[in-house]
DNA sequence: TTAGTAATGCAAATCATTTGCAAGAAGAAC
DNA sequence: GTTCTTCTTGCAAATGATTTGCATTACTAA
């Protein structure tokens, strides 16, 4: 019940230019009580099981929308679906369980690296995204 | 023309147990002629310019099938499509142009990475992906 | 050459995502 | 609170990448 951290979205939402509406509160709500990344489909079916009559198509309009003002990034972690987390402002990588699905947050190991192969390659480097896969320390027993 | 990379796939392909047909001599043609990771709609429209009567599932179904007997290997580029590769056996990464869409091939910069992550994180790590992208020299300043 | 089975062509299905358009609901102004 | 304007949503259909079912074709072993 983080209900500052949802203010703080809606407030964002407001500063924006956007209007407040049901499915914009509820979207946030779902994204601040999980910590990690979620696709369209899983907010989409939280919801759902909540009895909410949203539609997929609104979550993904959302979802986009909030991209756009900067307020979420969109993460292709290579499970099929792309995620959408909220956008820190700090560069990161993730850590994704095979089995479980569980994500954590990595910081970036190579803090130079755009800097040194732009330097070998005469590229103009922009960004990196890097995706580390495993198994959690539970479902490696499990 | 490298005819002798080009009879070694299709060495591997017997070898693997699989006939050697129309579709898949030129397949491994295309994938030889072109330095880097194809899509299988490239593919697919290098064969049709070149008046192959070739399906688009024909060569989806060939490339899972090079991939499973380890020949290639299936790479997002976070562009849309997948590419495959030829499977050099070495681990490495990727440098993709944002306009051309050129790809180079990247060694590890980091290669004690997992062995890292697993010690802090208590994962099981199986494998890391590295995209990095930017501005090839000639789209950097067309 | 032929039989047996793997591979292909073709069309339709699937999965994630996007879009068009009419109907509905924020929020500003009254 | 009511009205008006415009942004949003619902709903259904479109899209793009990829996969699949099934009848037909073509490898290759004998």
């Amino acid at each position: 019940m983080s209900k500052d951290r949802k203010s703080y979205w809606e407030q964002k939402i407001r500063e924006s230019g956007l209007r407040l509406t049901r499915a914009r509160r509820e979207i946030i709500e779902v994204l601040v009580d999980h910590s990690g990344p979620l696709s369209a489909r899983e907010i989409f079916l939280i919801l759902r099981s909540a009895f909410s009559p949203l539609e997929l198509s609104t979550v993904y309009r959302n979802l986009h929308t909030f991209c756009a003002r900067g307020m979420l990034r969109e993460v292709d972690l290579g499970m099929g679906e792309k995620k959408f987390e909220f956008n820190s402002g700090e560069h990161r990588h993730h850590l994704i369980c095979m089995k479980c699905g569980e994500v954590r947050f990595l910081g970036c190991p190579l803090p130079h690296l755009e800097d040194d192969i732009s330097k070998k390659t005469s590229y103009d480097v922009v960004e990196h995204r890097l995706n580390v896969y495993g198994f959690c320390p539970i479902c490696r027993n499990g």
